[in-house]
DNA sequence: TGTTTCATGTAAGACGTTACATGATTGG
DNA sequence: CCAATCATGTAACGTCTTACATGAAACA
């Protein structure tokens, strides 16, 4: 259960209401790990049930600051140094691949084109956000947000690189075919 | 739902039994859409109940081989040629970049190198699939599966880069900071 | 005074995982 | 006859999404 995790971890720079977190999740973390609003409060009752966070402080329109305690912290860090091997990906993009022979040749390569063109929106997306970035300043979490921001940026092109070639692989059997009918 | 659509476009190439299809997900389909066999056969059930499938036939031990109708080849192609957006993907490696701070900058620099390591494992692993398999069959579902096998290949590369890259990072920083001071 | 923002919660339902459970058929 | 394989199903539990619900404080 990773949102925990992220909790806890956005709890170790700072203490933090569940409103203050939501903006996290909303921002820098919703492209990692998207989190909605009732879970977020749900987990932290479950956290501070559990003694890995705290209620430091209470403010008004019943504001509760949560803190990470002791327990969290080490919590926290065995995540960390302890990764257990990550779930499978699911690809509804991917997965359409396997089926595109139900289409035409034209609509296949269509497809693809079309996967390429989105691939390159989300990579102006991040290249877009990097660059609104305030990268100047020594915040721990941007400093490293950058590392992941990067990896966006890596798999967006990537992507969009994959999608044209297989798309040309559609057109080049298309050819093949018709030529030696 | 694309666990249904799934069903469906394997169901699309040739009809099966929940049996069949089970070994599909467990080999060819296990890295764009893992499934267990208790949701395989609970949603046969659905989309015959919903009658975009049909029981074409029966065979010994209950066999019920399952074939698509018009209307499920009709929901096939709709999906295919009309893509609902990808929810943002959740991931914990990359999760625990943002909090590589909670850790001494050696600890994380190992995490990274750990990291561009599996990447490593999962790109040999796939480049094994891709030679133990026969490409030279015309099989329609294995000749467009290389297309998302060559996708796996090239975000397993990518990720080792990637995480290589980030760690030299780390090291960098650290080596900057303790020079500054 | 009224709107926006801050702030927290509950409930229903979809999807996925793990474990449990059962039985027929085939092949040695 | 026994083991492996074929074949299907149920139940409990955890996570995530969507929608509903409430109210206090700040600000114009």
């Amino acid at each position: 259960m990773s949102l925990s995790h992220a909790l806890l971890g956005m709890l170790s720079v700072r203490p933090a209401s569940g409103y203050d977190l939501m903006r996290s999740f909303e921002t820098s973390l919703a492209n990692v790990w998207p989190a909605t609003q009732s879970q977020v409060y749900g987990e932290l009752n479950r956290l501070a049930g559990s003694g890995l966070i705290k209620v430091a402080a209470e403010g008004p329109r019943g504001r509760k600051e949560y803190a990470l305690t002791v327990e969290g912290m080490a919590e926290l860090r065995s995540w960390m140094t302890d990764p257990t091997p990550e779930p499978a990906r699911r690809s509804a993009g991917l997965l359409r691949v396997f089926f595109l022979d139900v289409l035409s040749p034209e609509q296949g390569v269509e497809y693809l084109a079309r996967q390429a063109a989105e691939a390159a929106g989300r990579h102006a997306r991040l290249q877009a956000l990097s660059d609104a970035i305030d990268w100047s300043g020594q915040d721990t979490i941007s400093t490293n947000g950058r590392l992941a921001l990067e990896y966006g940026l890596r798999l967006t092109a990537m992507y969009e690189e994959w999608a044209q070639w297989a798309a040309q692989q559609v057109r080049d059997r298309t050819d093949a075919g018709s030529a030696a009918s």
